[in-house]
DNA sequence: TCCTCAAATAGATAGATTTCGATATGAGAA
DNA sequence: TTCTCATATCGAAATCTATCTATTTGAGGA
């Protein structure tokens, strides 16, 4: 039997971790979380990953939201600007 | 900066984790993952797995089909049944 | 206060996904 | 070969998603 994650984990949990997944598993968002991690302090401003991803700013934005929502993204103002990091749970799941 | 899975990826090995990430981010798909996991010698066949979901056979079948092609289940056929067993790439995401 | 700029939200549309019932395939038994 | 059973495939309906443009919000500067 082999042993996973999921098998310690209850059916909430489970959607929980669903969740996250379908959050990682579109190229633009995965590409996102990637951006941020190398980012300078492993943070980065939507002013940044927009250019990169070639998508519309509102697109950018919507994307950054669901990741925020699914916990694998912290959003901080910083004056104009919105700063987006990793979270544990993030770190965890892409190391 | 964080390190990650992802960072060390070229840009089609992203889009084919994003593609994994997907087929695991669905709660149906992530149980089925678990069942098969948790069967005898770490396989299930589409007998074992249908009941446990509560779906049409066809459903289960489909979603046994996107685990596969994700690169995530192989399937085998013994007499009747087809048993569906992890990858070594499901057994990485999933631990 | 008023302007500017970064980001979020609203509303719309094209395309993808989940699910089903019905049917087809294919392996072993008779 | 013919029957049965497990699984796969087909075709359709309802729902969800990614994306855009246009607009709104909200923070700092003048």
């Amino acid at each position: 039997m082999v042993q996973t994650i999921a098998l310690t984990r209850s059916p909430k949990d489970v959607e929980k971790l669903a969740e996250q997944f379908k959050a990682l598993g579109d190229g633009t968002r995965l590409s996102l979380m990637m951006a941020v991690a190398a980012g300078e302090n492993a943070e980065a401003c939507v002013c940044d990953l927009t250019p990169e991803t070639g998508l519309a700013q509102s697109t950018v934005s919507h994307h950054l939201r669901l990741l925020v929502e699914a916990g694998l993204l912290t959003r901080t103002q910083r004056g104009k600007w919105a700063f987006y990091a990793l979270t544990k749970d993030a770190q965890k799941l892409l190391k």
